[in-house]
DNA sequence: GGCCGAATATATCAGGCCGATATATTCGGG
DNA sequence: CCCGAATATATCGGCCTGATATATTCGGCC
């Protein structure tokens, strides 16, 4: 017995709130969790395929005229497995920031040149925030309160962020001595 | 001419400020950037390979005894092209937190599991928040400006991310009405 | 009635990347 | 002298992304 992949578990997630389509699926990542975790058709096909075999979701034809369809909807084993992986604790906290990463390396740059990886690093988690912003009324709405409170958390952690990027940049710009060429454009 | 991954350019940057063998890579990515941009020896080793391919990089033999070592450098290319990837803007902004996933779905829980899942969490930012605060002499030591300023924003960032979760914790035993099973043991 | 573009639905694949493992050598300590 | 830790390189299964391919259906427009 394998154990299964973060991803299987998302997807057990989302058949138990209601049966779903893989493109269903994709749909409702892309709008919810994939802020913190995503999924990609390459993975959700052939995972829904091994729930099947395994017994933890089943899938049911439901074609939308001459369109093939399939929906899943979790099963007894399914909602066990779900919950014993709630239980146990997180194991997976991973980050990729490639203009942190930029910005690690600036000191083969001019200052001014590390002032704009930060605006585009702050422009990142604005845009990140809007959108987030958007989606609230809709989780609201649905009256789902521990999505409300992770969505909530990402609207806190954009903010920061970008409060982060604009003292960086004030840091920056205060060290290289107040005047001097303004470098960039804005 | 293909264009490199993220990875490449961790290499070059390190390999710029001295000359380093695969393992030393290796190592200075773990005790610094790994926490926003991780990379493990099946992407170092053949990585290193290609950039010297190109030009990149060039490796000289250096070995400790009989153990064989290649120490590679950057060239003027190398340079040339780490300075155009960090004067792009970032593309890459990836996030993979399992516990923001199971919070996510925690309705399929009793309220006092969810707060196992924060209490986890915040547990793991604070765990990283130490490791963070044992680097930062070594970062002043070396007078590595950039480094350090990115090494302040992680500690700040674990700060935020714990404060989080104790409020978002907070919120739960609240709304449970105050009294009633602890559920846990801490 | 007919056309077009967007959305629905599934599948595939190259390549990036992780984590674990294998192999071999050298160094420090007891 | 032996052992365990560190140095050094290489490999591999498997997860995951992003792009692409293939069909079908729906809505809007003229």
């Amino acid at each position: 017995m394998e154990s299964l992949s973060s991803t299987a578990y998302v997807i057990l997630g989302l058949v138990r709130e209601q049966p779903r389509s893989g493109y269903e699926i994709k749909a409702t990542v892309d709008g919810t969790t994939r802020f913190f975790w995503a999924a990609s058709y390459g993975q959700i096909y052939p995972e829904l395929k091994r729930l099947a075999e395994q017994g933890l979701v089943v899938g049911s034809d439901a074609p939308t005229g001459g369109r093939r369809r399939t929906v899943y909807e979790i099963t007894a084993d399914g909602e066990e497995e779900l919950k014993a992986w709630l239980r146990r604790p997180p194991e997976t906290y991973e980050m990729r920031e490639e203009g942190l990463l930029k910005l690690f390396f600036a000191a083969a740059l001019e200052p001014g040149e590390a002032v704009e990886i930060l605006r585009a690093m702050r422009a990142h988690r604005l845009a990140t925030n809007a959108q987030l912003r958007a989606m609230k009324p809709i989780a609201e709405e649905k009256d789902a309160s521990y999505p409300l409170l992770v969505l909530e958390g990402g609207l806190e952690f954009t903010e920061w962020f970008a409060d982060w990027c604009e003292r960086v940049e004030q840091r920056i710009l205060a060290a290289r001595g107040g005047s001097g060429g303004r470098g960039a454009k804005a």
